[in-house]
DNA sequence: CGGTTACTTGAGTAGCATCAATCTAGGTGG
DNA sequence: CCACCTAGATTGATGCTACTCAAGTAACCG
């Protein structure tokens, strides 16, 4: 029964459910398995823009991110992948991958070869379902991050941030609360359209307001409700935001 | 054949492959081809977020947007829709729309439900190619959508919102320099997450550079090498930045 | 242990949002 | 057919968010 019901954070759950697709579909339709395993280190290369489509990666264990070039050469991250999710679904378009993938730190990932793939979506419905379902929920995932990047306050941003590595985190069983961050705080900045400076000094902020403690990739979330109220709208337009930059000055850590 | 020669636009031709696709494959593997037809009107609503999914919509003609709502009920514009693109693929994710669709003019769309989407994913090889490459395709335009919304100015990001829009012109076979947009400067401002005084300032100032005239609806681009240049990130570090807020002071319109 | 990369903190300022007022066009009803 | 009304668009003045530049500190790696 692939007829769970699904959360926010159901990616995961896809991407799971789609390795148990290609297993059980390759045994039950007999179809002949290639879907290789490698691992990798940090910032070692999955492929790069342009390089031929292959098929999709599923990434089993570590954490990489994406990122696309522009024409004058500076490089904008896409996404971060986490355990489950799946990579390189922008290949089908032109059959060239369109983002650089790099690994953020030691990963496993399983490929599954477009042959295989176009056999499984043929034969197995669960496995088309998963992959539909995947690919649409990159697309509710995009808004929703195209929406917090047009309207979110430097200091929403962060806090959304945090709360959405946070929920992933607990989808895949971990603590979401203690987390170390597998990239730095220049790749945050790039994500989340801001200057690396604006992720420090709000990050130092939270820190004041006891809302989380950072000591380089180590992140505790202490306020999770506080968090979440930070990332939210409304919230924001009188005090916080106000005094992201002014708090020192009027000297309180209350 | 579908190996085309895959252009910046082929999204289009995706889209139009896909119905005709569905054409083909119908009358071959004999699939009883429910895909209706309808006509709607400027201001009416396709589907709402949260409405069960039910299939695909090709837009055949007109035009349309697609927008999500926040918790705290502003709306933000993820897209804009012409002929031949496919509307409501994210909904596959939770079997439910995620989106809101409005139609910006008169239009037509025809529906393929999700029975027969299966049928023909399973049956085309042709359909499954395009309904892939078609998702493929917007997650790579919303990639660059957002490297956009993160790193262009607003000059830059009004720039590229004109020639995105002259190139889907083009594609559609009408022309790229004389274009009747559908969307308010609102929609436009929404979208390109700025306020709509600072795109209505930057169209002004467009006209006085000579770039383009533009008069309501109608917008005629005179200069498109200008426009292209103006869109790209090394011209504007300079002057024109920083003439957009202060040329009429300088009293010059060379 | 020197060199590099990552991060923090401060000061100054530019770009753009916000507020507010005016203008225009399209639609409606008397 | 004209006067009115409202939504959309323009233009100006002002202020704030967040970027840039700059300098210093801390962690990492061979």
């Amino acid at each position: 029964m692939t007829n769970t019901i699904y959360t926010r954070q159901h990616i995961i759950k896809a991407g799971a459910t789609l390795e148990a697709c290609i297993t059980n579909a390759s045994t039950r339709y007999n179809i002949k398995q290639t879907n290789s395993h490698r691992i990798f280190h940090t910032k070692e290369s999955l492929f790069s823009a342009g390089e031929e489509f292959e098929g999709l990666y599923i990434l089993r264990s570590g954490s990489a991110k994406s990122f696309i070039t522009s024409l004058d050469g500076d490089e904008h991250i896409t996404k971060f992948f986490y355990p489950g999710d799946l990579l390189g679904a922008d290949g089908f378009d032109e059959h060239k991958y369109n983002e650089n993938i790099l690994f953020l730190e030691t990963s496993s990932v399983c490929l599954v070869k477009e042959s295989d793939l176009h056999n499984l979506v043929k034969t197995s419905d669960d496995f088309r379902s998963c992959l539909l379902r995947s690919m649409s929920h990159a697309l509710v995932k995009d808004n929703s991050q195209m929406m917090c990047l047009n309207t979110c306050s430097s200091e929403q941003k962060v806090a959304r941030f945090i709360i959405e590595l946070s929920e992933q985190f607990h989808s895949l069983g971990l603590s979401c609360t203690k987390l170390r961050l597998s990239m730095t705080r220049t790749d945050i900045a790039n994500y989340m359209g801001m200057a690396i400076e604006t992720v420090s000094r709000i990050l130092t902020s939270f820190q004041n307001k006891q809302v989380l403690s950072i000591k380089n990739r180590q992140l505790t979330i202490l306020k999770l409700d506080t968090l979440y109220s930070l990332a939210s709208k409304e919230q924001c337009s009188n005090d916080f935001c106000a005094n992201t930059y002014t708090e020192k000055n009027i000297g309180a850590v209350y």
